[in-house]
DNA sequence: TGCCATCCCATGCGATCCCATATGTGCCCG
DNA sequence: CGGGCACATATGGGATCGCATGGGATGGCA
């Protein structure tokens, strides 16, 4: 596998540390990251979340596209630039596959004594857990319109509910 | 064979495993997945139903695919993995066809002693069975009614012999 | 020299693997 | 044509491994 999916999430010991899910850490590995060695965590506060991003290589690199996009000294980019490298903090995973969070990105994600870990495919964020559930409740809430609008270009019987009854042949 | 197809229902035991049905797990290696290797089934609360969807590598292309048109930092797009990538969890068959329900995913199907897998084609469903026999007759009713519509009141009475399709008993 | 970060070790719990068993099915042989 | 054997599947239980988590030790930096 190859991508962050699904949520895991764990405990902030006394120390700040934090458990990377295992099959996070998996993910990472294949994407370069050297476990134990060089290579690390890119780990920036989200956009317009209060969470934060975090990948491997892979995420530096779409950052590295993203802003190639834009022309060389335009406002965009600067901007671009500043909120995504400005922030970045590079973790390391120890031993026993636990990071730990500086306070500054703590404080932008309102984590304390737990982080919800959420694959998003080519990155993954970090979250308060309370605060990701409401977040999740409002992202479902917009699939389902999302989903609507695939279901009706393509095929209305195969999609969900209606799918029971397909059973027998 | 290469679709999910027809209804099977089976126990789960005291550490919330479960057996996939052999015809499925059939379809599931054809589909790229490695047994008792990499890979996996991609698993999630069905968004319309008390019910799981599962499927192998075909059903994680179409998630793709949902996400393929969105620009890669956009809020818009965040906020769809989240509900997409962020609710699937990542099955792995044991070396006996098993799988284990996290207990996230069995409550959100009512899921308790037994599951009843229902092929879908592309991918199949995990029912509560008495909650799905419920939807069946719904279904079937529908369909009966449907029927009439068209005029093919052949057989009214034979078609369904409510028959018990289930592996074993 | 004191504080902070990293590393190492210990532990409990849950997940995974492996083996055993029963039952049903298909096949082969008589 | 019928009985028995071999195989596959489903299911249960025990053993083992990995992971998350807590605490102590060690080294670097101020």
């Amino acid at each position: 596998m190859d991508r962050f999916v699904s949520t895991f999430t764990n405990k902030i010991d006394a120390k700040g540390r934090v458990s990377v899910p295992a099959p996070f850490r998996a993910v990472l590995e294949r994407d370069g990251y050297a476990s134990g060695a060089a290579g690390g965590i890119y780990c920036y506060p989200a956009l317009e979340a209060p969470a934060l991003d975090a990948g491997g290589e892979r995420l530096a690199k779409k950052i590295d596209g993203l802003l190639a996009g834009l022309p060389d000294y335009s406002d965009e980019r600067d901007e671009l630039s500043v909120a995504l490298y400005g922030d970045v903090q590079v973790l390391t995973i120890d031993g026993d596959g636990r990071i730990s969070l500086p306070e500054s990105l703590r404080a932008h994600a309102g984590l304390n004594s737990q982080v919800t870990f959420v694959g998003l495919g080519d990155k993954f964020q970090m979250w308060n857990p309370e605060q990701f559930a409401e977040r999740r409740e409002r992202a479902r809430a917009k699939v389902h319109q999302t989903r609507k609008l695939f279901g009706a270009g393509s095929r209305p019987s195969e999609d969900e509910d209606g799918g029971s009854e397909g059973a027998r042949g």
